[in-house]
Order: C-alpha cells, then sequence, then structure tokens
RNA sequence: GCCGAAGUGGCGGAACUGGCAGACGCGGCGGACUCAAAAUCCGUUGUUCGCAAGGACUUGUGGGUUCGAUUCCCACCUUCGGCACCA
C-alpha cells in the first residue's frame, strides 16, 4: 500500500501534466477477461494471457500520452548499451516523415487531408481511401451508395484483427461516391473506402497512388482505378506497369517538377503546398497511446473522482449521473486511496467491478456528491517504476531519497525476459522520462545495459509415425527420414514416395536409448532426433525446478544454468548434464576434506591458479558464465590430481567458486577453519606475471597446414624460430628438397613456412 | 513479405583482434574397485583410410579475399524471435 500510494501519486503528476487523460476510442475488449488490453497485449486477435478472443468497442479509458514522448523514446535509445532491443523499441514506435495534404471535396466546402510519406508522387494520386470508421465518412457518402458503405464499415468494425489478417491480403473496399480533387492537377478523383486504411494512423485517410505503392497498386488493380506512373527510375516514361515501383527515381508527368529526384522533390513539393495552404510537413508514429486503465479489482484505484447530479442518497442506490467531463485529482495528502472490501470482485462490468463498492464510490462534500473511478491501473503501473523504490523501500515523504538515488542509479545492469522488450520497458522508460522532467530522477534514461536471458527449451525426441485413415500407427521410421515433408495444402505431414501420412511422435530425454551412439528409441529402435523447444505441458517437456533442486540441490541447479551456454542464448535442458557440475561441486568438497599442505604452490599450479583467478574475474564482468566455470573445472582437475593439494590453492579455488555456488562454497570455507563468512572476503588479486609464459608451444605450419610444434621463447627473434622449425623431423619429412619461398612468423601464435 | 539473431562432434557448448577447430561438461567405449549393481576413480572418444608409422577430410551450402578463414566479403539454404496492410 506503502507502495502504491506513490504509483498513485506519479499518475497525479501525469494527470497535471496532461499526460493522463480520459477518451471514448474503441478499445480491446476482452469478454471473458472482463477488462480491456493495449495493444501490445493482443496476439493475433487474442489476449497475450489466456488467449480468448478480443473484440473492438468504444469504452471511455484513461489514456497515457506516449505519444507525447515518442521523439525522445526513440532518439535518447542512442548511447545505451541494450542489444537489438533498440531496434525494436525504434520499429515499434515507427517514426515516420512525410506531409498532411488537404484533397478539396468536390461540391462541398471543406476538404479532405491525408497523411502521406511520399508527397513527391502526390500527381500520380488517382484516387483516395478513407478509414471505414473515418469521422467524415457518413457525411460525404451519396445517399445512393449510403447503405452499401455503412454495411461495409459494420462489417470492418466487427472484424477483428485476426479474421483481417486470415482472410490474406485480398483488398476489399467500396465507392463512398464521392469525389476529391487532386490539388496539384485538378482533376478529380473518386474516394473510396476499405479496411486496408486504418482509422487510428494519421488522417485515417490516404492519397492513393497506385504506380508507386504496392497496396495501392493491388487495390486499383482489382476496381479498375488508372494507374499513373510520376516516379521513373531511369526519367523514361512507361505506360503499362506490372507492379509498383516503390523506390526514389526521377520524377514524371508531374508539371513543371519534372526531371527532379524524389528526395529533392518531396523538400519541394512540401514547400508549394505549405506556400499554397493546403499541406504541412508532418510526423506520425505507429506508436498508440497507451490506454492505462482496466475493469478489474486488482489494481491500483486511480486517484480520480467526478462531480455527481443525484436523487437522493446514491451510496444507498439512489439516482445518479456521473459528469466524467470534470475529473478531479485526489489530493496528495490523502494517498494512498486504497481499494475497498468487496464480496465479489469478479470483473464483468465495462466500469469495473468497484461499481458494486457503493460506499466507497460515492461520497459528499458541502453537500456535494462525488463519484471516484472504478477503473484500476494495470498490472505495468507498478512494474514501470520498480526499480526506483527498491532503493528506498520505506521512505514514507518521498518516493526515493536523494541520497538512494544517487548511490544505485542509473541500473547498471537490467537482466529481463526479451518478452518485455517493447512492453514493460517502453513503458518504464516513459514513466522514467516523465519523473525526468519533474526533477525526481537525475537521468534520461534508466537502464544503462541490458540482457535479455535466454529461454531455456524443454528437450524431447522425434520419431515418425505412418498413420492409417483411422489414426492407427501403420510403422515408424526414423525421426530425421527425408522423404517426410509437409503438404502445402493441408499442412499434413506426408512420405514423398508413397504419400502416406506421418505424424511427428515424441519420447522423453529419459526413454532414449543409445545404439552405436545414435539415439535410438528403446521399443521401436528407430532414430530419434533431439529437438529443443519452449517447454509446454502439451510436449510434456517441462522440467520443475523444485523437483531439481530436490534432487541436485540449489548451487546445482544456479551452477548447471549458468554452464549451459551463453546466458542470452536460449537452450535446452538436459537433466543428464547437470550430473556433471554436481560432480565438480562434491570434487571441490572432497578436495577441502583431504590433507592440505601448507607449503607453497609449485610453479604450475601457481600458474594456473592465478590463471584461474584472471580468468574468472574477466569471465564475469564480460557475463560469460559458462567459461568462468569451466575454468574452474580445469583448476580442480589439477588439484585433485596432486597427492597432498597446496591449502592455498584450494583457497581461491572455494572463493572464485563462492558468487557460483554460494551455500556449498560458506559451507566448505567454513570447514576450512574460518568462523566469518566467505561473502565478506574481497575478489582474490592475481599475479599478471604467473598469468604469462615465457615459452610458448608454437604450432609450425608447412602450407598452411600443421606438420610440427616447437617450443620456444614467447618474443623469439624470427631466425631462431625458424632454425628450431626447420630441425623439426615432422616439418623436414614435408619440406624435403623443396626450397622456402617465404615464412610468416607471427610471434607467440604461429610460423607458416611457404614451400614451392 | 519486412526486421533481427543464429547454424561447429551423438548432445550442451569453447576458440582473445584472421593464427594449432572441438576447451569444459554430458553421453559412449575400455578398465579398476565390488559377489553384483550403483557411486567413485583411471584411460579413451570429430569422421575416414591404414596392421602400423602416418595420411586425407571436417565449423549449414556455394563462391571470394588471404601465406592462413568458425572468424572478413558476396550469394543461397535452414532454424528461432519480432512485426505484419502504419500510407
Amino acid at each position: 500500500m506503502e507502495y502504491y500510494r506513490w504509483t498513485q501519486w506519479i499518475f497525479l503528476r501525469l494527470f497535471e501534466r496532461g499526460l493522463a487523460f480520459q477518451a471514448k476510442t474503441p478499445v480491446n475488449w476482452c469478454p471473458t477477461l472482463g477488462t480491456v488490453l493495449a495493444n501490445e497485449e493482443i496476439i493475433d486477435g487474442r489476449s497475450e494471457r489466456g488467449n480468448h478472443p478480443v473484440v473492438r468497442q468504444p469504452l471511455r479509458q484513461w489514456q497515457l500520452r506516449i505519444t507525447a514522448y515518442a521523439d525522445r523514446l526513440a532518439d535518447e535509445l542512442e548511447g545505451l548499451d541494450w542489444p537489438e532491443t533498440r531496434q525494436k523499441q525504434r520499429d515499434w514506435i515507427g517514426k515516420s516523415e512525410g506531409a498532411e495534404v488537404d484533397f478539396p471535396l468536390v461540391n462541398r466546402s471543406d476538404s479532405l487531408r491525408c497523411f502521406t510519406t511520399r508527397p513527391d508522387t502526390l500527381f500520380g494520386a488517382t484516387y483516395m481511401v478513407i478509414a471505414p470508421d473515418h469521422p467524415l465518412m457518413s457525411s460525404i457518402c451519396t445517399v445512393e451508395r449510403a447503405d452499401q458503405v455503412k454495411a461495409y464499415a459494420a462489417a470492418a468494425a466487427r472484424k477483428s484483427d485476426l479474421e483481417r489478417t486470415a482472410l490474406g491480403k485480398e483488398k476489399t473496399g467500396v465507392f463512398t461516391g464521392a469525389y476529391a480533387t487532386n490539388p496539384l492537377t485538378l482533376s478529380p478523383i473518386p474516394v473510396y473506402t476499405a479496411d486496408y486504411v486504418l482509422g487510428a494512423y494519421g488522417t485515417g485517410a490516404i492519397m492513393a497512388v497506385p504506380a508507386h505503392d504496392e497496396r495501392d497498386f493491388e487495390f486499383a488493380r482489382k476496381f479498375e482505378l488508372p494507374i499513373v506512373e510520376v516516379v521513373s527510375p531511369d526519367g523514361q516514361l512507361h505506360e503499362q506497369l506490372t507492379e509498383a515501383f516503390v523506390s526514389d527515381g526521377i520524377a514524371v508527368r508531374s508539371g513543371d517538377f519534372d526531371g527532379m529526384p524524389s528526395a529533392e522533390m518531396r523538400v519541394a513539393i512540401v514547400e508549394r503546398l505549405e506556400a499554397k495552404g493546403i499541406g504541412v510537413s508532418k510526423v506520425n508514429y505507429r506508436l498508440r497511446d497507451w490506454v492505462f486503465s482496466r475493469q478489474r479489482y486488482w489494481g491500483e484505484p486511480i486517484p480520480i473522482y467526478f462531480p455527481v447530479k443525484a436523487q437522493g442518497n446514491p451510496q444507498e442506490g439512489g439516482d445518479f449521473e456521473i459528469d466524467y467531463t470534470h475529473p478531479i485529482a485526489v489530493d496528495d495528502a490523502d494517498l494512498p486511496l486504497r481499494l475497498p472490501e468487496l464480496d465479489d470482485y469478479l470483473p464483468g462490468d465495462p466500469q469495473g467491478p468497484l461499481v458494486k463498492a457503493l460506499k466507497w464510490r460515492f461520497f459528499q462534500r458541502d453537500g456535494q456528491w462525488f463519484a471516484r473511478e472504478t477503473n484500476t491501473m494495470p498490472q505495468w503501473a507498478g512494474s514501470c517504476w520498480y526499480y526506483l523504490r527498491y532503493l528506498d523501500p520505506t521512505n514514507s515523504s518521498q518516493l526515493v531519497s536523494e541520497r538512494a538515488y544517487d548511490d544505485w542509479m542509473p541500473v547498471d545492469l537490467y537482466i529481463g525476459g526479451g518478452e518485455h522488450a517493447v512492453l514493460h520497458l517502453l513503458y518504464a522508460r516513459f514513466w522514467h522520462k516523465v519523473l525526468y522532467d519533474i526533477g525526481v530522477v537525475k537521468h534520461k534514461e534508466p537502464f544503462s545495459k541490458l540482457i535479455h536471458q535466454g529461454t531455456i527449451l524443454g528437450m524431447a525426441f522425434r520419431w515418425y509415425a505412418v498413420v492409417g485413415p483411422e489414426g492407427q500407427i501403420l510403422r515408424a521410421i526414423d525421426g530425421d527420414d527425408a522423404r517426410v515433408v509437409k503438404g502445402d495444402a493441408d499442412g499434413l505431414l506426408r512420405l514423398s514416395d508413397t504419400g502416406e501420412v506421418v505424424e511427428a511422435r515424441w519420447v522423453l530425454e529419459g526413454d532414449v536409448a543409445l545404439r552405436d551412439g545414435q539415439p535410438t528409441h528403446q521399443e521401436l529402435g528407430v532414430r530419434l532426433v533431439g529437438v529443443a523447444e519452449k517447454m509446454s505441458k502439451s510436449r510434456g517437456n517441462v522440467v520443475n525446478p523444485d523437483a531439481i533442486v530436490e534432487e541436485f540441490g540449489a548451487d546445482s541447479l544456479r551452477l548447471y544454468e549458468m554452464f549451459m551456454g551463453p546466458l542470452e542464448q536460449s537452450k535446452p535442458w538436459q537433466t543428464s548434464a547437470i550430473q556433471g557440475v554436481r560432480r565438480f561441486l562434491d570434487r571441490v568438497h572432497g578436495l577441502a576434506m583431504r590433507d592440505l599442505s601448507s607449503e607453497a604452490m609449485s610453479d604450475e599450479t601457481a600458474r594456473l591458479v592465478h590463471r584461474t583467478i584472471r580468468k574468472v574475474g574477466e569471465d564475469i564482468e564480460a557475463l560469460h558464465l559458462n567459461t568462468a566455470i569451466s575454468s574452474m573445472m580445469i583448476l580442480s582437475n589439477h588439484l585433485v590430481s596432486i597427492k597432498s593439494p597446496p591449502r592455498e590453492a584450494v583457497e581461491r579455488l572455494v572463493l572464485c567458486l563462492s558468487p557460483f555456488a554460494p551455500h556449498i562454497a560458506e559451507e566448505i570455507w567454513s570447514s576450512l577453519g574460518y568462523s566469518a563468512s566467505i561473502a565478506q572476503l574481497s575478489w582474490p588479486e592475481y599475479d599478471l606475471r604467473l598469468c604469462e609464459d615465457a615459452l610458448v608451444e608454437m604450432a609450425v605450419q608447412v602450407n598452411g597446414k600443421v606438420r610440427g610444434r616447437v617450443t620456444i621463447a614467447k618474443d623469439a627473434e624470427t631466425k631462431a624460430v625458424e632454425t628450431a622449425a626447420l630441425a623439426d623431423a615432422g616439418v623436414q619429412r614435408f619440406i624435403g628438397e623443396r626450397s622456402v619461398k617465404k615464412t610468416i612468423y607471427v610471434p607467440g601464435k604461429i610460423l607458416n613456412i611457404i614451400i614451392e
């Protein structure tokens, strides 16, 4: 509650600055969840959570004006140490520069404004398209067309995104009966409506230039509209275009602009339009404002209330009418605004379940009734700024103290799943920037370095079952049989030679037999192919970490997860492989229990110890945790082989291991006789001189192939190396009688002798 | 379709800045211990030709640059992730 007090506090700052506002807009209403979802939370027309259908429906909603920050959100990504996610966010924001152009409507005094990124193709605009939900729609369409247009618009509204995409890209649309004038050619052009134009983007209307836009080209073909080339690749005129030419070129059929290159013309045209007052240069974003209200109980209450006209006492069921046009902020001093107790907090009502809390919802002040907002905030709200509150969680007077902020911020390394690449990470950056603007934080960006950890996949082994018409298994074939192909029409797998239908079948790691080194089906004897996929119940390849901890221990699980491979990579879980890290931990433990020598380390051991310290330290910095562990394994293998391992070496190994396997390291440390925690110690130092060898074993190549090796001083002179190399029997054998043409010597690396 | 990432042994993976491909681990094989098994320990393990010494081949495919390419360049194939009528 102390936490969401500050979430509400931030909301009020957003509200004061006009960044939180109400709008009655078509939203993505999910009847099953009883709530509204952001575009980002919908995948193929279904909810990301639970996969329920979603419909478009107008509803009063709170929105956050993230679009006001679009430019900064895109530009300030520059300089962050982030992976590909930077580009993903830029794509999501989708900045596009162009112009808005007015097309006067024929027989009317007003015009239709459209957005285009290609003002240079304006002379080729042969028709216009407006979105089915365009506000001017009902007024511009002619009487005789009205029914058809209305039917089309209604059908488009019903279509979910899923249906729109499932129907392929076949263009549909109807003529509205209206005409507009191309402001440069002055010819009248028809105005169509089609759902390939989106009401929510740009102005909801486009000028269609079929010669230079693939979608317009397709539409023009279908409706037999004129296609006029105005940009030519070579400056020549072409009559019949077989496809849209979308690249830049040379202007043709464009009056006094003829001959101008596209880039230049874009500027010139906008200047002309601006001079005439019929156009303006304009930047648009794909990013939409963020629908921030949810119709659920479990969310921070939105600290806003509204005046009410009431007949009687609305707390006791009296009639009331809420004036949503006058939102009033709750005083900061009255925060947090808590959730009321509710018997039934299931969602369903489009205003949210809080409408049922009459005592909470309505209150009276100076004889006037007011009603609280019954929508609540989404889950994202709290996660937008938790990294700040973590620094100073008990502070009751400030969101975060300056001292705590300076001690910790910005976040040096943020490790999070790739699924948050555009949702959470964009929202959090937006809030951070607002907090920056009001002086709560001092950095423009919260997270300096970002890493997405890879998903751990479940491993399953495939074979193919040849199935008969009733689904019975006729016989089994190898999981890598090349004859298995996917049918184009039905998507079923078939054998390319016999045409029989086959199905992929799966067995788990534990049921795989090995024959001649090949994974094989225990009973059927067919070859299996290991396939790593996202863990899912249906495939049965889910691994429960609790069971792993139970069997191998928490340190083994940690260590194995780090040892599997690069942090950022998706990698398959192999329960058999965790045995390896468990063995390693057991060996280190066993090592420490042995009779340790207190004598100085041998030169060989000392070198390995110092090298390991360096390697592990560097690998931790670079987050190469797998190779850090492997170098500790090398050291432990070495120490195990010594009759009486030096105590000094073992202690340093345990110290290196402690961040990776803290529990067992602590345990070993205490059995080595120390009472203080190993976690309190600082990282061991290494001696650089011991990390480098004076002598190196160097490969000698003859014509690029390794034929021998010599042990020689690291920085030996070319002459000395050549002499040593030529003395090597293996090298001599390959040179024989032939003469040496040239030698290439890279000190410490290689000597390559080129012969005739 | 567009954008991004990645293809290395039976498997997970390693290889600094173009310099000995396969570290480390799993699995396999052989051995020790054991009545036996498990656990543990030792040896071995890319493919292939060869009795052997030794040779040839090998980092998705095909080209290129280079004395030398897993690494750089071009084209293609495959897999994974994201976006998908954004004018």
